[in-house]
RNA sequence: GGCGCCUUCGUCAAGUGGUUAAGACACCGCCCUCUCACGGCGGGUUCAAGGGUUCGAAUCCCUUAGGCGUCACCA
């Protein structure tokens, strides 16, 4: 049986949009769930749109998503180079080939002379998609098309074809932007004589706007490439795992979070789905979510350094244990732990709440009291401080949350924060933490 | 506009003539609880429309509508 090859065959753009990273990792996990070969192949044809160290950006954000390229401009490979305008003698070879067959043309114009190939304008050419069963489109509907620009590169519906060809591509998965113009590329492989690679074209990743109105998803849906969404604080494996299940669904199984070994296995042409997806952020935030959770509190903290920075070693493992289950990404992070570097300004509704019965006459007395136990605590430690104001408690005869609620609002000044009342003296310190509590039974007192 | 592709909950989707039409996200409610999360339990909403075929249709056929794509010396 023939051997199993795809290729992601990207142009130098310097952007990895979400859709094309999919392409690439469907290809990807296609060929390794066949034991065959993933290509990587640098389609730069268009001089005006090159954009410098754009094949880095490719290679580096493929890495990043661990979709390891078994050949590719830096992967080395039998059938390099892989770069197109490196391969420009070759086209030009075929396109000549096509011409001494009658089946294209020179065309003349002022830019220069280019090679145009020669459609048929009558009948009908017919191929067939792995998703979508055969299509067929009348030939009267196909142009004359450039195979040769007149500045010697060969144009996408050209190149694409001799490389698939000479590089042994059996699976050609792409986007369904090309299925109009596959036949172009069919009745290439006629002209030649060669054996057709089998279709698969993609159904596109549309976004959902503000507004409601869903379309192919573009930057005005917000992050939308893959870089975009690291810079924004999901990890690489949350988002190819997400990206995975948008388009594909695993066969006999409702597994949804996928290791790419996983994928892998997991992964079949059948499950592939032909109708649009829309990119859904709240999604991608739960799955994110799932990531953090399933690490140790030492790798989040890892991973969240940089948000981090200024607590020490243990108060960041510590942090860490509370973060992890309440960020969708790490930039979530700052606005939640902020008030432990700056606190809100003081204010004295937060001091009332029903639920736990406290006003804040009540609070400033429990606030009293808590300052004296604390400020006699020598050993700034969570069981510490669970201990004295768990003593605190029942000697008191208040409910816990009747002591908690003051204490963590004069701590934090905010209604809402990851962690409670003994969390938040821990990470403050003793003295910070005596300090705030002072500051507001003050403030109070007023 | 011509041609082509697509259409199951708000979203991702399972489903391939007989199912109470899975599951997940989101949403809502309850429990847990010092807040928010986590966790647990429960809930509502879906086969685009209309015709056929059939004892029986989300599944097959036709029509309509809508969405998307394509008609470049861009890919």
């Amino acid at each position: 049986m023939k051997r199993i090859r795809t290729r992601f065959a990207p142009s130098p753009t310097g952007y990895m949009h979400i859709g094309n990273l999919r392409t690439a990792l469907y290809a990807y996990l296609f060929a390794k769930s066949q034991g065959g070969d993933f290509i990587l192949r640098i389609e730069d044809t268009d001089r005006a749109r090159y954009v410098a160290d754009a094949v880095d950006f490719i290679e580096r954000t493929l890495a990043a998503a661990k979709i390891i390229p078994d050949e590719g401009p830096h992967h080395g490979g039998a059938f390099a180079p892989y770069v197109q305008s490196e391969r420009m003698d070759i086209y030009k070879h075929y396109a000549e080939e096509l011409v001494a067959k009658g089946h294209a043309y020179y065309e003349e114009t002022e830019q220069g002379v280019a090679i145009r190939q020669k459609m048929p304008t009558v009948g009908e050419t017919t191929f067939y998609d792995v998703l979508h069963g055969n299509i067929t489109i009348a030939n009267s509907e196909l142009e004359d098309q450039v195979l040769l620009k007149s500045d010697g590169m060969p144009t996408y519906n050209f190149a694409n074809v001799v490389d698939d060809h000479l590089m042994e591509v059996s699976h050609i998965i792409r986007g369904t932007e090309f299925i109009t113009s596959t036949p172009k590329h069919v009745l290439l492989y006629e002209f030649f004589g060669w054996e057709l690679p089998t279709f698969i074209h993609l159904a596109p990743v549309m976004g959902k706007a503000a507004d409601g109105t869903i379309s192919k998803l573009s930057k005005r849906h917000g992050a939308t490439s893959f870089n975009d969404l690291i810079e924004a604080g999901y990890l690489p494996e949350a988002i190819t795992n997400y990206v995975a299940l948008l388009g594909w669904s695993p066969k006999n199984s409702c597994q949804e979070i996928f290791s790419m070994d996983e994928l892998i296995k997991a992964f079949s042409l059948d499950g592939l789905s032909k109708s649009p997806a829309v990119f859904d952020y709240a999604k991608l935030d739960w799955m994110s979510g799932e990531y953090f959770k399933a690490m140790t509190d030492t790798a989040f903290a890892e991973v969240a350094d940089k948000y981090l920075a200024a607590f020490d070693e243990p108060r960041k493992v510590f942090l860490a244990s509370l973060l992890k289950t309440r960020v969708a990404k790490l930039s979530d992070i700052p606005p939640m732990i902020d008030f432990l570097k700056t606190p809100p300004p003081f204010d004295i509704d937060l001091f009332t709440n029903k639920r736990n019965k406290v006003t804040p006459q009540k609070s400033a007395e429990i606030l009293h009291a808590a300052i004296k136990i604390l400020s006699e605590v020598a050993e700034w430690t969570l069981e510490a401080l669970n201990d004295k104001i768990a003593a605190f408690v029942a000697e008191s005869g208040l409910k816990v949350g009747s002591v908690m609620w003051p204490l963590r609002i004069a701590l934090s000044m905010q209604k809402v924060t990851p962690g409670g009342t003994t969390e938040i003296l821990y990470l403050l310190g003793k003295e910070t933490s005596l300090e705030r509590l002072n500051a507001a039974l003050e403030k109070l007192s007023a």
